[in-house]
DNA sequence: AGTGTTGTGACACAGTTGTGCTAGAAAAGT
DNA sequence: ACTTTTCTAGCACAACTGTGTCACAACACT
């Protein structure tokens, strides 16, 4: 049999380097050829790891969605002191605060607005909705002292809670996009402490 | 002196067939070809309104921004009954709840998500976005019965709530993007409608 | 009717795109 | 050492990109 690769460790480096020309140069300038320099290799060795750019794009993609989503399930399995203090913890994992967060939100968000064009994207966005719709429920009902339906995952009636505070979420995410600054980073960790404040009554 | 068309209304016109090109295959898809065939001119009849590519684009995002801004202003100026229901109704306005203005959000997005690369595109949004948070300061002061500081447009103490709502609402929208459906907007108008109710204390 | 400006449409050109194809390099098995 | 399979690297091709150039049509003026 002959040399083998990890193909897995290619895929993912590779998908970084996506990630990087996105970010640097706009997504439009992603292309096989700008990642597979930006990556060190050549074009064809990109191809036969993914055989076509559609598939390039969405395991980029689906990458970059489970790299944040490992980050959060670690950050929620620490032990829970104060909820609350917890909460803000956790789900500052999803605000673009530091140079890098910065650069992966700009990719996804990215990403996003492509997804009406690209089916493959499209189901990765669903996805990855569900799933930090799913986080801001538990983020809810653990700081609501929350006894209540206590492994339920369905959509229980914290619901209206929980899809505000994941528009907040987003929404908060997306501004500090346009609105760089130290002052914007604080002003939105105000607001969203408050709103965990207020969600524990 | 020679022919003479319509300049502006052209340039209308051939914006508003980028914004069909994007919403229908993508942002990508975007050329000056096929906006050109879109419109149903010629790629040189385009250039001559539009001597490059750059300009067709920030144009097409200033038309857009320009448009809900009018469409706000139009609303916002309608006599005014109850503040809390002048507020949903003028709010309304900038949540894709209808075909059209899905299909605008879903432009508005991706130029958003190009604008790093994009230096004339980050200028537009930077405006709209200091005009958006404009709005929502005064929908604040509005509900909140709000005599206070009368016409200081500056950022006053109702910042915060200012910065929240505008979080809120760019939230809420960027998610009926992805959640369409009768019920998801149905659940984003209550959430809406509870904020500012919360607002009004 | 003539004239000069403006708009139109076509062509060309250099660059980039995704992808098919193929020849060779590299290495794990015998 | 030989074989066999994976991997690499490059070429080629057709399609597309933005833009420069230019001849011509259309029309408002004198």
């Amino acid at each position: 049999m002959p040399k083998t690769i990890d193909t897995a460790a290619r895929r993912e480096e590779i998908a970084e380097a996506l990630w990087a020309v996105a970010r640097d140069r706009g997504v439009s300038a992603v292309s096989v050829r700008s990642v597979a320099e930006e990556a060190g290799v050549a074009v064809g060795s990109l191809r036969h790891v993914f055989p076509t750019r559609a598939e390039l794009i969405q395991f980029s993609a689906e990458l970059m969605t489970r790299r944040v989503e490992e980050r959060i399930k670690a950050e929620a399995s620490r032990p829970g002191d104060e909820p609350a203090e917890s909460a803000l913890r956790v789900l500052r994992h999803l605000l673009p605060l530091t140079e890098e967060s910065r650069a992966e939100m700009e990719v996804n968000l990215a990403l996003f607005a492509e997804a009406p064009a690209n089916p493959g994207i499209r189901t990765v966005r669903d996805a990855a909705y569900r799933d930090l719709r799913e986080v801001c429920r538990l983020v809810v009902r653990r700081v609501r002292g929350c006894t209540s339906a206590a492994f339920g995952d369905g959509p229980g009636e914290d619901e209206p809670e929980a899809r505000r505070l994941h528009a907040l979420l987003d929404g908060l995410a997306l501004h500090l996009l346009a609105d760089d600054g130290e002052r914007a980073d604080a002003e939105v960790l105000r607001v969203l402490r408050a709103e965990i404040e207020a969600l524990a009554d």
